[in-house]
DNA sequence: GTCTATACACCGATAGAC
DNA sequence: GTCTATCGGTGTATAGAC
């Protein structure tokens, strides 16, 4: 009976766990990394702020875990994608998903390239192997969609990657929901438009 | 004499505000606002934490200042433009010496529209005063542009002032920059044609 | 007005009882 | 492993001497 009660703990423990990521992901979209505190995450997820310490040992560790668990999700969800699409359709679809999870508030901010986030993100096994893996996708798919004649000229690949990273944090968004003017859905495809179709008349 | 010597100090004192003002601005871009601690502007200043209260009563007061002055600028920006430039070259070039100045270090970072800067920018006279100026020079262009036939028809003006607004504090840069592959004439090219003609070949 | 010193609040992390 | 209580450090803002 022993080992059916220690892996239900282990279940427990881990529900625990993803409830807290929940968390931060949140937490992390309405404030950033800065304003947020150990206080804010252990009453959202209606825990002492002490026991957040069995879990994650740190606050940039907390992030990490958050944030590579997102980059997981991209990856899972470019494999959903169908066999048959072209790259740059594949392209366009990352974007529109990522946008849709932002304004579901499901995803985080920017992570500024300085401070003690960074610094942690980048001594993360976890976080680094999978942000390379999703590099690596994104840049091989910037290239096939190159030789396709499908991206503008006189962009470079690096552009290409950059710009589609920079959107999921795009502030237009926030700007846009204020403003009120335009459904969840407009406002996804208005961004897609102006990324990939520029705001200059075609 | 002493009719003299009054305004001197004024000029000091004016022109150690400036001195303070130009610090916050490469620290805004820099660490941006949460990072930014007033032992830092009075470090850089070269004056005691202290003295900086007797130019502005708050760190929020401070950022505003300055955010203040860029917009001034960039209004002056608008009014050095040749007289006979069409709305939508107008548009392209202020897009390109934002993030021309960007580059030089003197464009701050993107102010969360949440948190304690924004609500004390929102009760700074000067700074609305200013940024509803701009935007609406901002929206004229924009529909002036839309008139001529010079704007994409599958986004708003909204989409379009916003756009121009967020590329100004877009991360791109700073990757562009880190991964070092473009010079920083090639950086401001690349983003406005990414912006204005979009990321898909045409 | 400029300095030094300090009050006051907040936050990350830890200790120790249960 | 969860809780409460607290330490140590940092940051904004102010007080008071000069």
């Amino acid at each position: 009976m022993l080992n059916i009660k220690i892996p239900f703990r282990k279940h427990q423990f881990d529900a625990r766990k993803e409830a807290i990521l929940d968390a931060v992901n949140s937490l992390l979209a309405e404030k950033g990394f800065d304003l947020m505190t150990m206080d804010d995450v252990a009453d959202r997820v209606g825990i002492a702020k002490g026991s957040l310490y069995k879990h994650f040992s740190s606050k940039e560790k907390l992030a990490a875990a958050a944030l590579t668990r997102l980059l997981r999700e991209t990856n899972d969800e470019l494999d959903r994608m169908p066999a048959d699409w072209r790259a740059i359709q594949r392209l366009e679809q990352i974007l529109r998903w990522s946008i849709h999870r932002r304004l579901q508030g499901g995803v985080p901010f920017l992570p500024s390239t300085r401070g003690a986030l960074q610094r942690s993100l980048m001594l993360s096994l976890d976080y680094m192997t999978v942000a390379y893996a999703m590099n690596k996708r994104f840049r091989a798919l910037a290239s096939e969609a190159r030789a396709s004649g499908d991206l503008a000229t006189d962009v470079s690949d690096d552009v290409i990657v950059f710009t589609l990273y920079s959107r999921s944090c795009d502030p237009t968004v926030e700007f846009l929901r204020q403003a009120g003017t335009l459904s969840d859905e407009q406002i996804v495809e208005s961004m897609v438009a102006a990324t990939f179709g520029g705001i200059r008349a075609r």
